[in-house]
DNA sequence: GTCATACTACTCGGATAAGAACTGTCCGAGTGGGGTAGG
DNA sequence: CCTACCCCACTCGGACAGTTCTTATCCGAGTAGTATGAC
């Protein structure tokens, strides 16, 4: 899985915690783990062509959340980075096999096919109940300091 | 996820069906899918290495299982082929962040590590809950000829 | 006829290239704000 | 003092290299069976 999963998250996590109405540049995002700001800058670009974020040029410019944590799930955003392509492709190799006939679609026979379709349904279910609000909860409620820290340090970051 | 996956699954699921005590040569297990022959002899190894199946030199040498299809997950060979590390790796980015402390084990105390873990640990659940025998017996069920077609074409394939 | 021996063909195993994907970098198009000059 | 205009710095967006991982291929080490020759 892409690093820039990991990166995608903390980042819309930080973002649920900036001063509503208030753009965040995807320098200052970078700065706050010592990231590659331009390379971050193209994972956020993915999030908003997904409708995850939204973007604006200019000074005062930079993203923010496209709609609020609590409608943005775990999926929404490793989909957004990684594709919506299934990890595991079936290549229906049994079409090639003794007996095989093209015009079959393997993926909805073959039982191989359908377990590890299962097992990445059951994948999915879990990411997609998990949503960004659920997160920021948690944080809020282990470490209260951070929607502060988050906010000064995004204030504060030159980078 | 490695295209090597599917086809380690297949050639498993061959060999259960191969004439007991006999071993069956990666040459055929490629012929009857049309598959590299000399790649495809890297996945068995890598299977052989994991313990799942034994590997014989020389003539009438080749592989088969080696244990009962009733003690083969599919989560075993899955693992075999793309090695035992996470899909997504937790790259402890906080411990950069302010606050972050380089002696705090970040992958057991960040919310999204955990999240992402948790979904993973769904996915394995369900790839060991399915083992070789349970997809043996849904072919069987379903194609009653396919044992036979098996064996047949271990036996006619002239790699 | 029997046995030991050398040979040959066959198979796995790891070392070696080609290709694709991921990671990282750079510069241009567009935008908003601030400075400046005129009224 | 107020307003309109122009310039500039800033930000995203997509085009361009470096590196790692996946895919594919090849040849050598070892083995089992077989043919051969001696006894």
């Amino acid at each position: 899985m892409n690093e820039g999963v990991e990166w995608a998250l903390h980042s819309c996590l930080n973002l649920s915690w900036a001063t509503p109405g208030e753009a965040v540049t995807a320098g200052k995002l970078a700065a706050f783990y010592d990231l590659p700001a331009a390379y971050l800058n193209k994972q956020l670009q993915a999030l908003a062509r997904a409708g995850i974020l939204t973007s604006t040029s200019g000074p005062r410019g930079g993203f923010r959340l496209a709609r609020s944590p609590e409608e943005i799930t775990l999926l929404d955003v490793v989909t957004a980075i990684e594709g919506p392509e299934d990890a595991f492709k079936c290549e229906q190799i049994l079409a090639q096999g003794p007996g095989g006939r093209p015009d079959v679609d393997y993926r909805a026979h073959c039982v191989i096919s359908q377990s590890m379709r299962s097992a990445e349904l059951a994948w999915r279910r879990e990411l997609a109940g998990r949503t960004l609000a659920d997160l920021k909860a948690t944080v809020e409620r282990r470490f209260p300091h951070v929607p502060e820290t988050t906010r000064n340090g995004f204030a504060n970051v030159r980078p």
